[in-house]
DNA sequence: CCCGTCACGCAACCATCGGTTGCGCATGGT
DNA sequence: ACCATGCGCAACCGATGGTTGCGTGACGGG
């Protein structure tokens, strides 16, 4: 039961700024290389290489006007990457829920045999 | 909102090959570098690096058997970790489903005036 | 008891990735 | 026409995920 899961889309959403770019760009609506920078620690260029792979995985989409490229988030595609995020935290939750309930049951166990003593 | 993440905990997790560790490990109850390299795509030295980070960051600790060295899942570390996930997905989920609700109000007025006219 | 084997750790090496600096180019405002 | 702005490309750097090779300690059957 691994929760198929796309390791692409995964791992896009893993990097701790390319999270904060989405943030940003949910908040705002849409934004650009320099407009990310400027609310974020990390150069023009290292957002723009973000956006690069956000795009690549289809997490966001570009329209260029004028001299800016506007991004925008595809709400589908982090809808599908937030699926994920709950299905992998909800398997591992289903599995420590019942070695929860084992331990509870063995402690139960010990508990009504050192009452038998 | 943006969700106070430990980011050591989240890219501990970030990585596929470390959550399929962790998957075994839950599955099995335990599980030694060799093991888990039997069982996975990579070699032990690998297993063994990816060991290592999850124990710093307390997601597994280890017991000393003879030459053996058993990991076990630590639960509660790992409750935190599904925590966090289910806390940014959350975060997400509520920012889009926010712009749903405005896109549909929006076609919703866009409804009212064409059957007005 | 001793030798082979099994699990492990350490070290060197490589590719990729997140990040930086430096540059050149095109678009836009005045 | 000019300068500022927004962007892309390239080189470089450190960390990380992965590999191979080797040394070593614990264990078990002759």
């Amino acid at each position: 039961m691994t929760a198929a899961v796309d390791d692409d889309l995964w791992s896009a959403v893993g990097d701790p700024t390319r999270r904060r770019m989405l943030d940003l760009l949910l908040a705002d609506g849409d934004g650009t290389a320099t407009s990310l920078s400027e609310r974020l620690p990390v150069t023009r260029q290292a957002i723009a290489k973000h956006l690069g792979v956000l795009d690549r995985v289809g997490l966001v989409h570009v329209t260029s006007s004028g001299r800016e490229r506007r991004y925008r988030v595809d709400e589908a595609q982090l809808a599908r990457a937030v699926a994920q995020l709950s299905s992998v935290g909800a398997a591992w939750d289903a599995r420590l829920r019942r070695i929860k309930r084992i331990a509870e049951a063995i402690a139960l166990r010990k508990d009504q045999r050192g009452a038998q003593q």
